[in-house]
DNA sequence: GTCTCCCTCCCCCATATGGGGGAGGATTCG
DNA sequence: CGAATCCTCCCCCATATGGGGGAGGGAGAC
């Protein structure tokens, strides 16, 4: 079974080499510290799984995570992430991780993960998953999660800007900015501006 | 030189363990996933040198520092960080570390720091110095640092508080609310409540 | 003793914000 | 073909916000 590690930290690259290094039937054919550095590695070794931080500099591990889930959809990748936001573990579900583990996983833990997403199954980390599907219960609902343009707004508006230059920057009228700023309020569960950039910034749906 | 590692993340204990497990000089005392634990290992053996993660549950790493600082002040505190923020940097320099490392560091890196660490320098991952000098200097004017009550304030804005609400919370008039997030803008170069509310959040100042 | 910071409160005023509607066109999905 | 979702734009209106000032008292630092 050969496995990619990517994660721009070397003590974490490290930690994971030496979790597995005497494991049966895993070699670690590389690791890489970015995004690019993993699709090199991708298309000059067969891979098997990819053990991805969520959180990189340059392209973020979830564009990074859609991108793999397209280009090579026979890779089973398995996300490690620093983070147990809900939101987090299912948007990597969705972009077609095959498993979510955090960095206090241990070696056991970080072995059947392996073992499972190579089988095709998918592996969450045991405290994970009752907010997941809690999350997901309030997910499917229309609430909580934002259109692509609703980000944008939000992202704007953490970044100090009123409605009239989210309009300018989108090229859109300021009428649609507070159409758009309504609609956050009503997904986040919000009533001001600063509760809202504070609750995406929370999420990770921001920033 | 007895080292401890403190960090929650257990492919980042290992990893650290693994990179040091045959420098000459230095040996692994435990390690430690919380604040408490720390104290704890402290309390038991002698030593000399901590390598502490900023970010942990419970007890935030800042808040530990400070307690280690005081209670334990001829013990070396290297902070170990995902953190790149040089608000963060200051900080911790403030409250007593001996050095401050980004866990993209090597083996090279982390055992330089260690030794500095040990001999009573401050070592300073390389990528930080100018970014730290900088803020120092914008910070060193009595703006970036923010007073109890103005993080109580932008704490409640961060909750959807406004003026009025942040007034009943904390028993004072709404005037003096307006006074304390003009303020708050003021230190932290914004001008909206939302932007505040991000800067807060990122820098750790609230949250 | 003076200086600086913090906490507290007040004035004025222009503008941004938040809450309530309605509405048309595009797309995708059953 | 509906139904849903998204993007786009508009109305009205009360209130919160942001920017400018001033000011007194207390605590700690030098």
């Amino acid at each position: 079974m050969n496995i990619l590690i990517v994660d721009d930290h070397e003590v974490v690259r490290d930690g994971i080499r030496y979790m597995l290094a005497d494991a049966p039937g895993i070699e670690i054919v590389g690791d890489a510290e970015s995004a690019d550095d993993m699709f090199t590695a991708l298309a000059q070794h067969p891979i098997d799984v990819v053990l991805l931080d969520i959180r990189m500099p340059g392209m973020t591990g979830l564009a990074a995570l859609e991108r793999l889930s397209e280009d090579f959809p026979q890779v089973r990748t398995l996300i490690l992430s620093m983070h147990d936001q809900p939101g987090y573990v299912r948007r990597a579900l969705e972009l077609g991780a095959a498993g979510y583990l955090i960095k206090s996983a241990g070696r056991d833990e970080l072995l059947a993960a392996i073992t499972a997403a190579a089988e095709g199954k998918t592996y969450i980390h045991g405290q994970l998953v009752e907010p997941l599907i809690s999350d997901i219960r309030s997910n499917s609902k229309p609430e909580g999660r934002l259109s692509p343009r609703e980000q944008q707004v939000l992202q704007l508006i953490a970044n100090g800007a009123e409605n009239k230059q989210v309009a300018y920057e989108l090229g859109i009228s300021e009428a649609t900015v507070k159409t758009y700023v309504k609609g956050i309020f009503d997904r986040l569960g919000v009533s001001s501006r600063a509760e809202a950039v504070a609750v995406g910034l929370r999420t990770e749906v921001i920033e």
